[in-house]
RNA sequence: GGGUCAUUAGCUCAAUGGUAGAGCAGUUGCCUCUUAAGCAAUUGGUUGAAGGUUCGAAUCCUUCAUGGCCCA
């Protein structure tokens, strides 16, 4: 249904008619504020010993939405954001016009209430309610209650009935922000300053990605997403701070899985005087740090049904070793990229437009190893084709000093060396730009002010990039990205585009004001 | 991008070419009692959209839309 159909429902059409009764009776229902005394948990836990059917003189004030009704509204189930108290509303105990208007009210309502304390004979905490007022009418009626809500795609698409119905989802949402909150203050905690850098840029650059595309219109001026935080973080690195992070954004103009969404969070840090063996002991303290945040301290966990064990250290494999390992190949053994095309032929390992010797080995990588990695395991030294930012390896030429991370089969980190030579850097981007040019999209532009920039000098800097969409997901034990992003990404719905959905509500406002005038006369 | 499955009442689901149904929700009445849960009666549908086949389509065919899963 589109959101214009579901205005003209009947279960609406009911909730008006109440609406405008309430009104008629000289109430409000949308007020201005509620003074609550406890919150649900609080109560529960402040009346915890109380014994069954004994009650207090303890005048309490509670709000919350209306989840549930049982016995024409004599025991109404309030929620809260701590959790649910019963309100017990008999008609000894309310007057009579406060009684009646209790059937005015519907599941979905936000209401506070005032009463005094009792624990019922079935044990149920409660509110002996004396007095009430509705803090919101609602308009929609909720799922129901028993077979809950359950369509994944109406789920995603209206969110905030998802939360309403689906406490986990909730509990998913808190345990991300807790979680992003702790690896602040882990970064924090080690010097690290976060600094905010611009999305929107004229060259998207930092990583293998196509960007989206905006305009500004005062400056007439093209402008692209960030694909990545890299080139801002590293020119400040150059302007001399030594540790700095942020945790943002990021916008990849890519297709949506389990695994994507065009819209996403990462962490990038970079930490002068630092190389790539450093920070992949600064990665396994960080993660396991935020582990044990939401395992009561437990090094391991499982996702979906899967232990994961993240206790140190983690294994640390060459990929040239991870392939032989699995293929019995020896990529060192490779010469050419037509000897790596026909390696790759061999193995049944698909290629799609890969446009070197190291990128073949990487796809063959990729294919034939990536989903083995479950445990945590560092891939290190990268082929020097796919890696543009990045030192070469200090000692394996052809390589450079780059980890990435695997958890569950998926690539959870990328940490390096930083490049911070001038010139071979010059050369690096030179070589994406004549790729860009024959056609590969993904390969990163010349950006001639950060060459200016690493001219004054960079220190030696070790650099991380950490998906925190993918981490949250092993954290919460969510099998989809989507679980774990609030308003994830959505096609609209229908063939109508939303300015024809403005266009025909603002008809209808139209139609209704030319009623009323008619009317009028 | 490809494969595959799905889309029926507010929600969760039936109906295998022959009158579109159930439970819950809603409404009305009675009831002052409870933990899915009082009793009784009752309303509610352009079967995702558009075509086609057929005497007859939720059901078969085509196209489209959106989504799930798998693959890329």
């Amino acid at each position: 249904m589109t959101v214009l159909e579901i205005e003209e429902t009947r279960l609406r059409q009911e909730r008006l008619r109440k609406l405008a009764q309430l009104k008629e009776e000289g109430i409000n229902p949308y007020p201005y504020k509620f003074e609550r005394t406890h919150r649900a948990s609080d109560l529960q836990h402040l009346y915890k010993g109380l014994a069954n059917d004994t009650e207090t003189e303890d005048v309490v004030r509670v709000c919350g939405r209306v989840m549930n009704e049982r016995n024409t509204w004599m025991f109404v189930d309030l929620y809260d954001e701590s959790g649910k108290i019963q309100l017990f509303c008999h008609k000894q105990n309310l007057h009579e016009p406060d009684l009646k208007r209790l059937r005015l009210l519907d599941k979905g309502d936000f209401i506070g209430a005032t009463g005094t304390i009792r624990r019922t004979r079935q044990g149920e905490l409660s509110v002996k309610v004396t007095d009430y007022e509705v803090l919101c009418k609602s308009l929609q009626p909720l799922p129901d209650s028993w077979d809950g809500f359950t369509d994944v795609e109406a789920r995603y698409r209206h969110r905030y009935v998802d939360m309403i119905m689906n406490p986990s989802v909730r509990e998913t949402m808190r345990k991300r922000a807790q979680a992003v909150a702790e690896l602040r203050r882990f970064m924090d905690a080690r010097g690290f300053l976060e600094i905010e850098t611009p999305v929107f840029q004229t060259e998207a650059g930092g990583a293998d990605a196509r960007p989206f595309a905006t305009h500004h219109n005062a400056l007439s001026l093209d402008l692209y997403l960030r694909i990545a935080t890299e080139l801002h973080l590293k020119r400040l690195i150059i302007g001399g701070f030594e540790r700095v992070y942020e945790i943002g954004r990021i916008f990849r103009n890519e297709g949506i899985s389990t695994r994507h969404n065009p819209e996403f969070t990462m962490l990038e840090a970079y930490q002068a005087y630092g190389d790539y063996n450093e920070l992949m002991d600064m990665t396994e303290e960080m993660v396991l740090h935020l582990v044990h945040g939401v395992t009561e301290g437990r090094s391991s966990l499982t996702y979906q049904g899967t232990e994961i064990n993240f206790a140190r250290p983690w294994k640390r494999i060459p990929m040239a070793k991870a392939i032989q390992d699995v293929c019995g190949i020896d990529v060192d053994q490779i010469g050419s990229f037509e000897e790596a095309k026909i390696v790759a032929q061999k193995l049944g390992v698909p290629l799609k437009g890969e446009d070197s010797r190291g990128a073949v080995i990487n796809a063959i990588f990729e294919e034939k190893v990536e989903s083995s990695l479950i445990q945590p395991t560092f891939i290190i030294d990268y082929p020097v084709e796919i890696s543009p930012l990045t030192k070469v390896h200090r000692e394996k030429p052809g390589y450079v000093e780059r980890f990435e991370l695997f958890v569950y089969g998926r690539e959870l980190a990328n940490g390096y060396s930083e490049l911070t030579d001038p010139q071979d850097q010059r050369a690096r981007l030179e070589e994406q730009a004549r790729k860009k040019a024959a056609g590969n999209e993904e390969a990163q532009p010349m950006d001639l002010d950060f060459i200016l920039a690493m001219e004054y000098g960079m220190p030696p800097t070790m650099g991380i990039g950490v998906g925190i969409d993918r981490l949250m997901m092993y954290l919460t034990d969510s099998a989809s990205i989507r679980d774990v992003i609030a308003f994830p990404t959505m096609k609209p719905i229908g063939k109508k585009a939303s300015e024809e959905l403005i266009d025909e509500s603002m008809d209808n406002l139209e139609k209704a004001s030319s009623k009323l005038k008619t009317e009028e006369k």
